[in-house]
DNA sequence: CAGTGGTCTAGACCACCGG
DNA sequence: CGGTGGTCTAGACCACTGT
């Protein structure tokens, strides 16, 4: 047997993806097209119907197209457009950077939460909070001001906690397993201690993120994470 | 035969994602843990490798497990939090929320590309925009003030475009296969037009979305998407 | 070198749903 | 009803990488 010389690699998933992609964005395929069955794909593109339906799945995740059991796939109008947003550490977010980091508590104080608390993180009235502020600091300039409550009541040890030398997200990690997470994005006005310590004029524009923590059906953590001046979160896809 | 009366239905790749789940973040498997292989937990789920071989896929793509040939699969220490946005059409996030949706242009001019945007869109010397600003309201309130520029170089059909009944964003989803896009989300002082439109008092704090959409290496289009006082963009995981 | 994940295959059965 | 995607299987080969 001679040996096929040429020998093209099978058709991986990749291949089969990016050439269906290629069809979609180039116009091919354009808005509201069915594409071929994925028999007729597999069959084409000389590889398995498995194949096939993985780069699909793949492509339907991204939010191009839409499938449907017997009516097919078809190529969405308006792709459900859908951006991710890496939430790393704030270390390594200035690490990654090139920054160096520093980190400095400002405060810590245990206290019966805050009406506006009690309602955001779902506590009763006799539920106790510990309050951490700390600073957040990138090659010495202030670079995020944490405005953290953590649930003393459903997690005792917090109270025994120094967050002299590691910040409270840190520890948390390591305290408590994975757990579910409610995200807001918002822009307000710098204010009080804020803008001491980010070096903001009092009402000037703050990039704001909001974290609220959940474990097992109970609300774990809540935290403000304030951005100095001129943060922006980016991504691309 | 009497036939398994209790007939558990196969083990699906769901399943066995679950199952690890929970052994995830209840603890069991707490960070730095190795997990068992495929091969194993194939044989303990009585599944197939493949099944086990999904389920993992997917876990790692929710950013809680590392996985590497060789040493194994890996429950990640901290965390690669990724949250996930959904960018929609301004007019469906308003509909989808129960609201009434109006939409008023603003203004539209064809001009020559001003410096900072021939930077940000890659942009030659000689290459003309078309700038088009419009309102979106919801239930007759100001929700978003938007700030576009679009490549009339590279898309000189915009040029015969009208923008009275139409937003420019649904223009160009019809008009531009699918593309590749930078976004931004950042705080900003309101100023100009801004605060005329959307009822903010000069230096107020503004949350923008700023995108630029790319297409087959050419920037289409730029635009800011500023908002009302009071937006969030939320998400849970 | 050997163990782990990465992927492909060929075949199968099933669930859904449009005509 | 029949076609389409959704999923599982058993087996195979491969690529990477720790020891």
């Amino acid at each position: 047997m001679t040996p096929d010389v040429t020998a093209p690699s099978r058709t991986t998933y990749r291949d089969v993806r990016a050439a269906i992609l290629s069809r979609i964005t180039d116009g091919t395929w354009g808005a509201g097209t069915i594409l071929p069955s994925e028999m007729e794909l597999a069959e084409a593109f000389g590889c398995a119907r498995a194949t096939v339906n993985r780069a699909m799945r793949e492509i339907e995740e991204m939010g191009l197209v839409e499938r449907k059991r017997k009516s097919g796939t078809r190529v969405r109008a308006a792709p459900v457009r859908q951006a991710r947003f890496e939430i790393p550490l704030v270390g390594d977010e200035i690490a990654a950077n090139g920054g160096t980091y520093r980190y400095a508590l400002v405060s810590t104080a245990t206290l019966p939460a805050p009406d506006w608390l009690r309602g955001r993180m779902g506590l009763g009235a006799g539920d106790r909070v510990v309050h951490v502020t700390a600073m957040h600091y990138a090659d010495g300039a202030p670079h995020q001001f944490e405005d953290r409550w953590i649930n003393a009541t459903a997690l005792p040890e917090v109270l025994e906690a120094s967050f002299d030398k590691q910040g409270p997200t840190e520890w948390l990690i390591a305290a408590v397993p994975y757990s579910e997470v409610e995200i807001g994005l918002m822009a307000v006005a710098a204010e009080g201690p804020l803008c001491d310590h980010l070096g903001h004029a009092p009402g000037a524009p703050v990039f704001r993120v909001e974290r609220t923590t959940w474990w097992q059906g109970q609300a774990i953590t809540h935290v403000r994470l304030n951005h100095a001046p001129g943060y922006r979160m980016t991504t691309r896809y």
